[in-house]
DNA sequence: TTAATCTCGCAACTCCATTTGCAACTTGCC
DNA sequence: GGCAAGTTGCAAATGGAGTTGCGAGATTAA
């Protein structure tokens, strides 16, 4: 008998399976016998193979296994016993059949590499967990088929909710989810419908927070990369700068257009670099673009913070680590994470459906790292043209 | 009659559902007066009721959609039409249940935060979109229940394949899976068992291509940051090291312990920086590692690449927006998820199983880009103790 | 002792799509 | 006309777990 269950060599398996229910370990002998025989009908355990063994009934066995409160317990034991043994998992497959719930929320993203994503998707992933829940998650990767798919794939395998965290989904797909009673979570652009939530930003907040740092270190020449103009969210940021801006009386003309990638960002910077009167300071709408633009500073040898000041939006975790640690305005992933699996749970287990749409509020906060400095003085203002 | 689906009006809706499997348009009135009817009974559509709509029976709508071409061309349309017009997604719980196969791969990652992962989840998504198969994704996040319940969760939803893209996993864990006859891919380390697959990764060529790279740029004392000691592919990239430094007579005893993180990378630069007769160059044992060495050269003015060298090793995306960009040995993802996909499908098509473990290779090779250059000078080293 | 209360087993039915044997039907072809 | 081949309908069964009504047995309370 070997001390451990290894897996090199072939004699060793089957040895036995360890029990995850409850970490019990499994007497070999008696298992491989058994479940030779057991083999045969089809391929493992059921309900019913826990049932005969146990010496009960697959009712009882489907009632302790779902811990409704009025079995024996001596009998649950009995019964845990051999599910243990057995290294027994019920088939969730055959479950969501019956109850009609899936245990499975969608979450559909915009691409799974822009790193604003894998922070959701990984307290996404944890809530679930907790919840006894899994995810399907899905791309759309900005093409209309992908989305349509993303849908598709959603109500064939009867997700209990979706949280879509992507922009521009058409909205004859939405309906498609709608129509089938899936509880829905947005982020701004939620329709005002029964079991839709909406998580609204207040991007404003955060913008505002931008300006005033930039202006108290005497930026008064601020430019603004925009996310792609067809985006709500990128629309909303831009409104938040120009308000800003404007409350505390600077221009906020200094506008170029982005499209919230690293090549925007560079892009975005080659046409600043060569603006005459050039700003001290870029804010950009998120911090993808701010990469792009400190990538190009870089090249151009324009020094961040001490000839150009760079503030982002997002606080991707990567923000931190990049050269200089980028200020940035926050919008915290986990959190967001968290109100929309918050808003799903929430709406699988109300009873009857609101009339309209929940509305949740997420704030925006400037995190102060080091890509922004006072503003260089006119004379040592470099590439200067005038 | 509405010219278009709009979402946010009451009136609207239902108005009709866009047909996704070709594209119909469906007729509003019939519509909603058929399915109120319909939806007395329980909730939509199934296949009984695309059945008598198209006054066939259900062996022929199953044939129909699972596209057996023995049916009649003419019926076929007639039942597609009805489908099309409902709305109608086929019940993938339903079928998974009665065909055995879940039609769901497993994807066990030990962070999505990790910017390793991205990369290989989407690239996986896409496959798995193509191949009607779904992604079940589950991170470790280094934790033993964590990996347990990612066992189970597969286990339970029935998974017809996992890639197992973590460390560290317990061979009782994976036993649980190969117990259950559940196609496994692992890197590096798959045991030689049927029905598994393993990746095996040539570390030897990028680092030996790093390690001349750095030689050939005159530097002579090269530090390498290592990974965990106890992960079998960070010992094996520190053996390329070693075995890379010995063939071309340079001393391979500045090695760093780090563990893959950031923070890592940061204290081992601590480390190196503090050494007399300090390295000019530093190979890491992955790109998290050598951005934190980077991070930690900035706030130390060890200018890059000017004092010092810098190669990563993966060559996550964000290798290339650093500053400056990292030049770093690329393990490149999506090959490895298109082969860790390919070896799962290749298994689930398999008659019967082979005898023992599948062998997969895939190669690794130095990426350029600016974060090397010649090493400095005695004279101009900084920090120079002697 | 009798009645009331529990707990459990039994067996039938549900969920939904698929499969299958058999019967009925339509073709085509000799 | 008649036989063969090809389609389709019908009805029953499958998959695995959950649910339920009913009745048997055991326990407790009155």
């Amino acid at each position: 008998m070997h001390a451990e269950c290894t897996l090199g060599s072939s004699a060793s398996f089957p040895s036995g399976v360890c029990g995850i229910y409850a970490g019990h370990r499994f007497v070999g002998e008696t298992y491989s016998h058994e479940c030779y025989h057991a083999g045969l009908r089809s391929q493992l355990m059921d309900i019913r193979e826990i049932a005969s063994r146990a010496k009960v009934s697959t009712a009882t066995v489907s009632r302790t296994i779902n811990r409704v409160p009025t079995v024996d317990p001596q009998l649950a034991k009995r019964v845990w016993k051999v599910v243990d043994e057995l290294g027994y998992y019920p088939n969730s497959v055959a479950r969501s059949l019956v109850s009609g719930r899936s245990r499975v929320f969608g979450l559909i993203v915009s691409e799974i590499t822009n790193p604003f994503f894998p922070e959701i998707v990984q307290t996404f992933e944890n809530l679930a967990v907790q919840n006894n829940y899994e995810i399907l998650l899905t791309s759309t990767v900005y093409d209309s088929k992908r989305m349509e798919l993303s849908v598709r794939r959603m109500i064939e395998r009867r997700v209990d909710g979706v949280a879509i965290l992507t922009f521009g989904m058409e909205d004859s797909l939405i309906e498609h989810l709608h129509f089938r009673k899936v509880p829905l979570v947005f982020v701004d652009v939620g329709p005002n419908l029964p079991r839709v939530s909406n998580i609204c930003i207040n991007y404003k907040n955060g913008i505002r927070q931008a300006v005033q740092h930039l202006a108290a270190l005497r930026h008064t020449r601020i430019a603004f990369v925009s996310g792609p103009p067809h985006l709500k969210s990128a629309l909303a940021r831009r409104r938040a700068f120009e308000e800003s801006m404007e409350e505390i009386g600077l221009d906020p003309a200094l506008i170029v257009v982005g499209d919230h990638t690293v090549e925007g960002g560079i892009r975005a910077l080659v046409e600043i670099a060569g603006k005459r009167n050039r700003p001290t300071a870029v804010l950009c709408s998120n911090d993808m673009t701010a990469i792009g633009v400190m990538g190009e500073a870089y090249q151009r040898d324009l020094e961040i913070p001490r000839h150009l000041s760079v503030v982002g939006f997002d606080d991707i975790r990567l923000a931190q680590f990049m050269i200089p640690p980028l200020t940035t305005v926050q919008m915290s992933q986990p959190e967001l994470a968290k109100i929309a699996f918050d808003a799903l749970m929430n709406e699988v287990e109300r009873d009857e459906p609101l009339r309209g749409r929940t509305d949740y509020q997420m704030n925006t906060n400037l995190v102060l790292r080091q890509s922004t400095a006072l503003a260089p003085q006119r004379a040592t203002t470099r590439h200067s043209k005038s």
